[in-house]
DNA sequence: AGCCGAATGCAAAAGCTTCTCATTTGTTGC
DNA sequence: GCAACAAATGAGAAGCTTTTGCATTCGGCT
């Protein structure tokens, strides 16, 4: 059973089968302090930038690929064509997201879940993954309505 | 209460406040016509062009765009990069896709719409849509199993 | 400390999609 | 029907995100 962790390490990396590298170490570290914790590959590199590390944006894709095959990333396809990455911490949820101010909020539900594996299986599919993502407006003044 | 449609014309160009050109009846008789439901730009281009019909992509990305507008098709962002188009007939559905052969089936769960308007409400999310893509592998011998 | 393969950075390239603009095509009124 | 005008198209250029090739650098192991 997995546990849902806090703290990620150079350890997690080296369980991944990759050397411990400073891009890697950096990347991660990111990740893990994001407020929000949805960032495309450009402002992984941005966030870095500030933070005074010069990493390439191919190795920032490069690392994030990666990552997301040793299943310490989960990459998502939101709307708006680029690809967004989140740090797996182990507990799987779906997102809802504000189509005007773009705020990414995580919501699980059993339900829905159950109802997932019973359609798939009903129709002779073995479940991978799945991805459900709820577009709206969000509570936000200047969000509501349309 | 939207009805199921089966078939679209050039009335529903007109109604949609376009010119009724031969580009956008061909990609609409396409669209129509299509076994599996789902196609790619690229692969609406190719579909033309075996019909004879010369098209230019640029058009077809452009016709495509006005039609999800209007509400006469569907844009959905499965993983691949690609955007990948359907015809709205009016009934709304989720899909559920083979990740082997790409074979995609479309389903529809009212349990899970429920809770999915539900959990919007408790966050304070007015829905305007959603999307539920399953990825598996299909009952197919050469892509059971992993 | 030193070696070797792996990792990085840069620039170039590759996909997909959109834009520009000259030319063509519907539509509307006569 | 036909002229007139705006809208639509085609072809190629451009834009974005993401990937790749290759020389250089770095991490892990002896």
């Amino acid at each position: 059973m997995k546990v849902k962790k806090d703290m990620m390490s150079g350890e997690d990396i080296r369980n991944a089968g990759l050397k411990v590298t400073l891009p890697r170490v950096k990347i991660l570290g990111v990740l893990e302090q994001l407020e929000h914790g949805h960032v495309s590959a450009e402002d992984l590199y941005k966030l870095l930038l500030d933070a005074g590390e010069e990493i390439g944006l191919a190795t920032i894709y490069r690392v994030l690929t990666q990552f997301e095959s040793a299943g310490l990333v989960t990459r998502h396809h939101f709307e708006g064509g680029q690809s967004v990455f989140e740090l797996d911490r182990g507990d799987h949820h779906d997102h809802i997201v504000c189509i005007r101010c773009g705020k990414v909020e995580e919501f699980f539900d059993q339900t829905i879940e159950d109802r997932q594996q019973e359609i798939a299986t009903s129709k002779g599919f073995a479940v991978e993954a799945h991805a459900l993502t709820i577009y709206g407006y969000c509570k936000d003044p200047k969000c509501k309505g349309s």
